[in-house]
RNA sequence: GGGAGCAUAGCUCAGCUGGGAGAGCAUCUGCCUUACAAGCAGAGGGUCAUAGGUUCGAGCCCUAUUGUUCCCACCA
């Protein structure tokens, strides 16, 4: 047979295999009547991104699951695409241009789209190669795009509806604005960072200067746009000043002071300056008291005609000067240092501002309420179920959502102006005339959709909304959602209502919610610490399936991990470990006849190793079912490792190196089956190095990927109380002679007293217990001083030492033993003795622990009989 | 201000519906035993944050406390 190498080499494995897989077509999924529909939307990564952790994890979930249901006979569509990330990409752009020296505005919205057309072209793409890499085993024919054809479509569909429902309306609000960014933002976009600042308090004087009033403010480059200073209406301080008016200082223009219940007496004077146009509160009291609303500050940051002799600074400019002046006059009486949280906008980080202005909404009360009642009444759950919570407290509190953008890469709102009489049309096709007076002066909005307008409808979008698909009506509901807790709000919440809205139900059953992965220190890995790791970076040195298995280990849903670079390459050294098992089981089983092992005459180990399998089947697939890919992960390893490896390999060694043909047929047998059972249930968690020894095994097929999922098998539930007696004895003796420092190449005789008959697998303990020849036997030896000796629950091992005997050490591990028996035997009788313990406990566990009772008693009894004897000879 | 998570071996974390505390890495001892030294055999190491409670029985359920991380809200 051809010479295997030693080691599992990835890179000769993993590109080989995915090609072979999309040639053949394994990731496509059709609507198929007689399979049941299993279906997954991938979360659409930007365009400008570049693949990272969090992508690894997220499409390592993905592709376990969906790997996992079509093995299980399930028609399983995962589909893949890209989002176009308007305000990112067109950030991204600009600078580019920027350092060709160009302004977008020079060169124009339709240049510039053809930029940014041209940008998705050259590195849409790279994405999508980097998540092949993972092995991600999506639906690549059905591969999409926020800005396609027919997902562009969609948008412009869902918002003429809403807006003829009266869902979506243009008005004046005050809204989150990035002065960099130059845009409006959802609440939703903004960030609030805590801040080292200062709390100014000002002093404005009434017209006659004969009183005064302190407001204090964390933004005093605005108070140019102040129209009111508001106190509470019980504030004794005030009462008289109440009705009254104070003069701005500089701007020479009196301002009324109200009494508003918003006002807090006990914060800063208890006194409030009310600043309409750029505060969200301020503006609520001047729509109760009626005030003006005076805009300061311009689009780009800077302060405007109205603000005075202030008007073209930039907003950090306008604070230092309006600081500085009105100490000049007096009116800045104390500066005291506060912190305070500072809203930031999400892409550039710079401070957003509150302004108002005109935009558009999507009203949320009425979308809200069904969203919320579909999780509530569990159409919708979410895994781990707390996430829900999150879910809840957003929607419940939600404003109506500002999706108008002012930019240009992104959906074109489809508004429509009448310049001569001032109509708005809102409509799928442009109108060539105005409805209303037929004027042909008409202009499409300027601005774009908010991006998670478009991704809000990726589950229907996808399969072919508007258009009535087979593959909507088959496969939506899609079946489960996986993402990071962080875009609950920006994403999971808004697909629930879109879905509800347009589908008339929810777009996924199940929200699967992971965490972030974090670098080896728990940070977030970022580009300005530089502390990511570049997942790619990490398969070209240890492979895909040694990273895919390194996130799903020890990871439990919703929780967040670390990167270990040691940690991967452990899982490197689990692959490696795979490799040489199935190595040795393919030297053994090369040219010989595989029997049916329900029909062979199994060994006691095989029975052993069946049961075990059989149950790691059972365990494997419930915790695929309940997404719980880390305990699968754990499993697995466990089994593979520490029960078929160290365990069921070495124990067929015994047969494989004798001369029975038979029996190496039945080990053969059995080691096949186990192994390629074994393989796939890793397969959803290591495609590729499964894929490849399980082809290459015999009694397989032609692809792991569209195998059969295992089942179990109850003629598989075999008694192993006696291989589990044969494995006691093996671990006492391997224990006993490590302790005497005995070296695995010197063997010994073992002799062993047992009632059990356990003549069938002698030659399995010789070989694992290195002994030279193993003997049983019905009474003590004689000579008992000349040997060591092992007590277990149904044996005693004896172990020729000659000289190597010491005395002393004997008995002193004999009363250690001896300790241990008798805890347990107290732990045991005190359980027992326990009235409520009898009464209470299930049946099954009291008879367990009085099988464990007798047993430690007989132990006892051994034991102390030895030690009398080692004494006595003493 | 509201909410959530976490606290278990030296480190990083598992521990599913309550029934004798686990893994990886690290440490120590001995081994190149013809699948694998990216390996094998063994060992040491934990008052499961603290205090109460429920229970025959609590790492797990309840209450409080402490520490820590995060989310939401945004009182100038």
């Amino acid at each position: 047979m051809k010479e295997i190498a030693k080691q599992y080499d990835p890179k000769a494995v993993e590109e080989r295999l995915y090609s072979l897989w999309m040639e053949k077509g394994y990731f496509h999924a059709e609507p198929d009547k007689n399979k049941k529909p299993f279906s997954i939307v991938m979360p659409p990564p930007n365009i400008t991104g570049q693949l990272h952790m969090g992508h690894a994890l997220d499409n390592m979930m993905q592709d376990a699951l969906i790997r996992f249901k079509r093995m299980q006979g399930y028609s399983a569509l995962w589909v893949p695409g890209t989002d176009h990330a308007s305000i990112a990409t067109e950030v991204k752009i600009v600078d580019a241009l920027a350092k060709e020296g160009i302004k977008k505005e020079d060169l124009g919205r339709e240049k510039f789209l053809e930029r940014a057309w041209e940008w998705k072209r050259q590195y849409g793409g790279r994405i999508v190669e980097q998540l092949k890499k993972l092995g991600s085993s999506c639906d690549w024919d059905r591969e999409r795009f926020t800005m396609d054809e027919g997902c562009s479509k969609a948008v412009t569909e869902v918002f003429v509806k809403l807006y003829n429902k009266g869902l979506i309306y243009h008005g004046s609000r005050i809204i989150n604005w990035c002065p960099v960014c130059g845009t409006a933002l959802s609440d939703a976009e903004v960030e609030y960072e805590e801040q080292a600042s200062h709390l100014w308090h000002l002093r404005y004087y009434t017209p006659d200067k004969s009183a005064y009033i302190t407001v204090a403010t964390t933004r005093p480059e605005t108070y140019m746009g102040d129209t009111a200073v508001a106190v509470h209406p019980a504030d004794e301080r005030y009462k008289d000043l109440v009705g009254k008016t104070v003069v701005l200082p500089l701007m020479n223009r009196e301002i009324p002071i109200v009494a508003d219940e918003y006002v807090e007496m006990e914060f800063g004077s208890g006194a409030v300056k009310i600043t309409p146009a750029h505060d969200p509160n301020d503006f609520e009291v001047s729509l109760r008291h009626n005030l003006p609303v005076i805009r300061v500050m311009n689009d780009d940051g800077t302060i405007n005609e109205d603000g005075g002799i202030f008007a073209g600074l930039t907003r950090e400019e306008a604070r230092k000067q309006v600081v500085e002046k009105l100490t000049e006059c007096g009116c800045l009486i104390k500066t005291e240092d506060y912190s305070h949280n500072v809203g930031t906008c999400y892409r550039c980080h710079s401070a957003v501002e509150p302004i108002i202005s005109k935009q558009w909404f999507v009203k949320m009360e009425s979308l809200a309420k069904p969203a919320l009642d579909a999780v509530r009444n569990g159409e919708t759950n979410f895994v781990p179920e707390r996430f829900s919570k999150i879910y809840y407290n957003w929607l419940e509190n939600i404003r109506d959502w500002c999706v108008s953008r002012q930019l240009w890469w992104g959906h074109r709102i489809p508004a429509y102006y009448c310049d001569d009489c001032g109509e708005t049309i809102v409509s799928a096709e442009a109108p060539t005339v105005c409805p209303k007076c037929a004027s042909k002066n008409i202009r499409q909005d300027e601005d774009v959709l908010d991006t998670w307008f478009s991704s809000a409808l990726w589950p229907f979008s996808t399969l072919g909304w508007p258009e009535k698909t087979e593959e909507l009506e088959y496969y939506y509901p899609t079946s489960a959602l996986i993402t990071g807790y962080d875009i609950i709000f920006f994403w999971v919440a808004r697909m629930m209502f879109s879905g509800i809205e347009q589908m008339g139900d929810v777009p996924f059953k199940t929200v699967l919610i992971h965490g972030i992965v974090r670098d080896s220190q728990g940070r977030k890995m970022s580009k300005s610490l530089g502390n990511g790791v570049d997942p790619l970076e990490v398969i070209d040195a240890y492979g895909a399936d040694a990273l895919r298995f390194s996130l799903a280990s020890g990871n439990s849903p919703g929780n967040d991990m670390r990167f270990y670079w040691e940690k991967v390459e452990a899982y490197r050294n689990f692959a490696n470990k795979i490799w040489n098992a199935s190595r040795f089981v393919k030297m053994n089983v090369d040219g010989r006849k595989l029997l049916d092992i329900s029909a062979c005459s199994l060994a006691d180990c095989d029975k052993w190793i069946l049961k075990k399998y059989n149950s790691l089947v059972e365990n494997i697939t419930k915790s695929y079912d309940n997404y719980e890919l880390g305990i699968a992960a754990q499993n697995l390893y466990d089994f593979i490792w520490s029960d078929f490896c160290d365990w069921y390999i070495e124990l067929t060694k015994p047969r494989l190196y004798g001369s029975d043909e038979g029996a190496k047929d039945v080990a053969c047998s059995v080691l096949n089956f186990v192994l390629a059972g074994t393989l796939q249930l890793l397969h959803p968690l290591m495609p590729f190095i499964t894929e490849e020894i399980w082809t290459s095994l015999e009694n397989t097929g032609e692809s792991i990927m569209i195998s059969s999922w295992p089942e179990t098998d109850s003629a598989l539930d075999f008694d192993v109380t006696a291989f589990d007696a044969v494995i006691e004895i093996i671990k006492n003796v391997r224990n006993l002679r490590a302790e005497m420092n005995v070296p695995v190449s010197k063997k010994t005789e073992l002799l062993i007293l047992t009632k059990m008959d356990l003549s069938s697998s002698g030659s399995v303990i010789e070989k694992m217990a290195s002994a030279s020849r193993v003997e049983f036997i019905s009474a003590k030896p004689e000579n008992e001083d000349e040997f060591a000796t092992v007590v277990t629950s149904c044996a005693q091992c004896y172990i020729p030492m000659g000289e190597l005997v010491d005395k002393d050490k004997e008995i002193e591990r004999l009363e250690k033993e001896l300790a241990t028996v008798n805890s347990e035997i107290k732990r045991a009788q005190g359980k027992l003795n326990n009235e409520g313990f009898v009464a209470k406990a299930p049946e099954k566990l009291i008879l367990e622990e009085k099988a464990k009772l007798e047993k430690y008693t007989d132990m006892l009894g051994k034991i102390q009989e030895r030690l009398s004897a080692l004494k006595g000879e003493k």
